[in-house]
DNA sequence: TTGAAAGCGCTAACAA
DNA sequence: TTGTTAGCGCTTTCAA
């Protein structure tokens, strides 16, 4: 009994449209495009023409006269491209941060009616093909997620001219160029005063990957708090953000140092890796080490005890990188403003 | 030194090519596509015609001709939109799994100068918005990510006519449409088989989530594995696929089955967050409790011990998709061809 | 306020 | 093998 609605026919037009109601093609282009010159009885026939005929525009040719394609790219910017044998082993699309961020950003787009391309970049082919197909306008804008400091595409991206918004503030700062970012050292700060004023002493960091400006400024605002606080020493491992890495930090801190009693975790992730070891070697949290993360990612959640972690805003720092792009489309000049976001200390249970 | 490469100057058009290679926008429009019949002399003309100006294809024109959009969308589909206060708490997006789901597309898909639309469908609203924007040709294809039972995406869209592939098999099987899945009943068979064959007798499961196919079929094949075993009463507890949720099932399980000896967790970050709470309640793994996982994701590897589990070949399975949808792209004929992956069991030593 | 008409950049008949 | 030409569906002057 299911007549088949659609079959192979020819895409309705604003022609078909247009003869429908009796109008000509551009009063319809009017309607659609919501402009104000159109006599209220016209608009209404148009509108009754448009539910009919089940029109729905056509985007390659709109996009062929006004020059806008109506859609932002978000392009995942990797060191290299992986090995066969660890497909993703660390890769920024196995993140949840990142599964967040593409949450943020679809909650400003979608209701802008503004496409989201995903592309990924990871060697130099890859690159340039990326430059080249931006270049010729098949997005308004660009959101970057780069994943390392030395990373060329920044500075190409800028040469391209588009609007573009990177997700962390850029290593090298030389061209102006917009971004979101939390308050990365005011957040490391806030870890470390919950720390000391919870009477720890022997306070160590599992900090991030130092190429990567997150993983340099929470450790240099753990240090420079930890300073202020009368500590100048504070012992700090690198760790490379994910669960395995925290991990492995967690091992090697506890190897030099077995009598810490406070440590700050440069994210949830490492922590949901660095807790087990603690565990294994007969340490109690947060009674034996008080643990401070970082994130407030759904690993915080994870965490046995529960973690206490310095918030970073993730859905909304994405929701405000769309935000800044689409205002960008708007205007014409050339403005690169960026936001930065203040944490907050989120207390649970492990320190 | 930088000298402004790209003034804000009109883009390169078929016609600026022809022009500098002296020739016809047919002939550039052929070299560009890569039709044999140029002459050779010809084609280096016009390709060195290319470099010079830098040209690069207007895809909006592309598109309006073609008919095709050299894009597929990865269709994320959610059974109701979030909550404010819990913005991505155990949604796709967050979980490690979709990002190699994305990465295994990306695969096939860039060598093929594909791109790919994220779009999110998680309401009524946002479904009828997302199938009228499918309606219109925006995308040759879609990659539908369903996340539960009753979506009636997978029904949607086959009425489209739009060439589709689920990941997983569908639900109500009612149309036939083209799904990649991995062999779950036999992966489940592979956990009884060795869990048994430990010689482990006080077996249990958490599985996942009983209005996914996914969960059921796991569910499902290991009570019937466990069944042929000589075990006909498996006792299961529902979990839903996110590391609380085993933490949380483990927990119930424990509580009312505290004599187990051996537990399938149908999957790794289920079972991330089970295994602590196996430790807290005493129990060594795998001494006094067997564990065996499913995915095979880094979770597998992020457990302490490292864990046995049933490995599902994800990037594979992402790209398969991918080239199930490229190939109905090729064809005129409606064909749905499927394909189901084998599982194998991963060693480690959690079992 | 509305309509007629001119393209946007490209591909694909069709002719040559 | 190459060029000419006619659109693809839409927006946007420009006149009316």
């Amino acid at each position: 009994m299911t007549a088949d609605p659609a079959p192979p026919t020819r895409p309705v037009t604003l022609e078909d449209v247009a003869q429908v109601a009796g109008v000509s093609r551009a009063t319809v282009s009017r309607v659609i495009n919501g402009a104000q010159t159109v006599d209220a009885a016209l608009r209404t026939a148009v509108e009754q023409a448009v539910a009919a005929t089940g029109y729905v525009p056509n985007r390659a040719a709109r996009s062929l006269v006004t020059r806008r394609a109506d859609s932002i790219a978000l392009v995942v910017s990797e060191r290299e491209q992986r090995t066969v044998s660890e497909p993703f082993v660390g890769r920024m699309f196995t993140d949840p941060h990142f599964g967040r961020i593409v949450g943020g950003l679809l909650d400003v787009l979608r209701p802008a009616g503004i496409q989201l391309l995903l592309m990924l970049a990871d060697d130099d082919a890859s690159r340039s093909q990326l430059v080249s197909f931006l270049r010729q306008g098949h997005v308004d804008g660009v959101v970057l997620l780069s994943s390392h400091a030395d990373d060329p595409l920044p500075e190409l991206l800028t040469r391209t001219g588009l609007p573009t918004v990177l997700a962390g503030r850029p290593t090298r700062s030389a061209a102006p160029i917009a971004y979101v970012d939390v308050d990365q050292q005011a957040g490391a700060r806030l870890a470390a005063e919950h720390l000391v004023g919870l009477g720890r002493r022997r306070i160590a960091t599992l900090s991030g990957p130092l190429d990567m400006p997150a993983g340099q400024d929470r450790l240099n605002g753990f240090r420079t708090a930890m300073a202020a606080l009368g500590d100048p020493d504070v012992v700090s491992v690198e760790g490379d953000f994910t669960q395995a890495g925290g991990a492995e930090a967690m091992k090697r801190l506890l190897a030099e140092h077995p009598g810490i009693d406070g440590v700050f975790i440069a994210s949830d992730l490492m922590a949901l890796g660095a807790l087990p070891v603690l565990y294994r070697e007969g340490r109690r949290v947060p009674e034996d080490v008080a643990v401070v993360g970082f994130d407030d990612s759904s690993a915080a959640l994870a965490c046995d005890p529960q973690l206490t972690t310095v918030r970073q805003p993730v859905e909304e720092m994405a929701a405000e990188m769309a935000g800044l792009l689409l205002r960008q489309l708007g205007e014409a000049g050339r403005s690169t403003p960026s936001a930065v976001f203040r944490p907050t200390l989120v207390l649970r249970h492990s320190a």
